[in-house]
DNA sequence: CGTATCTTATTGTCCGACAATCCGACAAGC
DNA sequence: GCTTGTCGGATTGTCGGACAATAAGATACG
């Protein structure tokens, strides 16, 4: 019958208040915030009050320091940021290869149609530049994975749309201990993807958008192939092949 | 030439030790945190300290507490709070109306074409119901609009991906405020919906992926459509459209 | 066995303190 | 003039202790 009325602590008010004059870009980007002490003053808490506000709008990503820096400034979330954030909460929440892949599936081609379209000149080297580091790399699983996720970083920013960015860089994340599997085990892995990404980076140099749509789409058909004969099991959890790589901190 | 050699406050190094110990599941959900003064005995350092690391863990989503609870518990991030972080990480980075329609044109198909795949008797209800309660409403934008986002929801959760899930969030909510106003200014916009959402209904009950899927790109091309009709330039910033409607806290 | 009551533990908030160190300014030297 | 050394003040990180409010657990009671 009746809500239970909200009762906030200070810290949570604090940290709000603050949110808010942010979003509201009261506050903007590289601005500095007023020190702790300040704050404590105006908002008429104590300090250890506003540190904890403080810390929350850290990990938000909505303020950080400048390397080595003491005092916090406002920020935006960087991809990286976000992009932990969320494949950490979608290992948490059990997400299997599959899903991944599907989420992939669904994405890329779209992403890659975009590309195409509204590549600028820039966009297209940038592309084709990590097309050819992951030619030319030799061995070094590591590496290599990376630049297969920096080829579709580099067609989500060609896509100039902060969504997919943001949306990529998750998925990326998970996608990548599979992926070093895959390249591990899979022999033809490389050369298949090599051709893929020419015919990707061929169809967004032409601007031809369902041709780079398509071609991305064979790209992460493959992808589920490469699961197959890597003997990766699709229901596995993402997570369950990362080897302990968290550096435990104690 | 020379890393910074890095150097981190506690209130970090306590935060990252336990959220370590949840993301490696020797922390599981629902179990409770020990208490700030035996957390801070075990740590060896101050509970003031051991508040500003659970803030930031809290604000992150792998704490919570239960309803008008004091202590903490472990818990994953909910969708909502993903999707509240997401969306307003994307506000902040300018993403516009045109950005998010995109999004929602490229994972969208994809979605009911794996709902229609893999759908359950209960998961289909679900969606029909979404599109039974939006055809029944009358007035009310607001509450119609919760129904279209509910709608796409459902398949989210119908496909039984939870990478689909959490990336529907942030989308569904940034879509939100611009959808509502197509329904309030395009007249025939209501039943354009219900008759898209009856033919995606259909598809996904006879299990017929590449109808789902086809309908819904139809579905969400006319959302296009729909932003001409109203007036709406592709280029706002989402965010533009909210009417100050964050409950300012001071 | 359920309910009211009492105790205790725990959180939210405050105060004050201090060391480390970042910041800016200013002086010295090549 | 630009780099390097010096210095004082401001700011953060961390600590210890304190206390009110109240949630959680135990206990007595009907």
């Amino acid at each position: 019958m009746f809500e239970p009325l909200g009762y906030a602590p200070a810290y949570w008010r604090v940290s709000e208040a603050i949110r808010a004059r942010i979003l509201r870009r009261e506050l903007v980007e590289g601005e500095p915030l007023p020190t702790e002490t300040e704050l404590a003053r105006q908002f008429e808490v104590n300090r250890s009050t506003v540190r904890e506000a403080l810390r929350k709008l850290e990990s938000n990503g909505l303020l950080g320091r400048r390397r080595g820096g003491k005092r916090l400034y406002v920020t935006r979330p960087t991809r990286e940021a976000i992009g932990g954030d969320l494949s950490q909460a979608l290992e948490l929440h059990g997400a299997r290869v599959v899903d991944v892949w599907e989420a992939l599936q669904a994405v890329q081609p779209g992403i890659a149609a975009a590309a195409a379209e509204r590549r600028s000149e820039t966009g297209l080297e940038a592309i084709a530049a990590s097309a050819r580091r992951f030619a030319a790399r030799e061995g070094e699983q590591e590496a290599a994975v990376a630049d297969v996720a920096a080829f579709f970083d580099a067609l989500g920013e060609a896509s100039g749309n902060h969504v997919f960015v943001l949306l990529n860089e998750p998925i990326l994340r998970l996608l990548k201990p599979s992926l070093a599997v895959i390249i591990d085990r899979v022999p033809q892995a490389r050369s298949r993807i090599e051709s893929a990404q020419k015919q990707i980076v061929a169809a967004v140099r032409d601007q031809d958008a369902p041709r780079a749509s398509e071609w991305m789409a064979r790209h992460v058909r493959d992808f589920r192939r490469g699961y197959e004969v890597a003997g990766i099991p699709l229901s596995t959890e993402v997570g369950e092949t990362l080897d302990a790589d968290l550096s435990s901190v104690s």
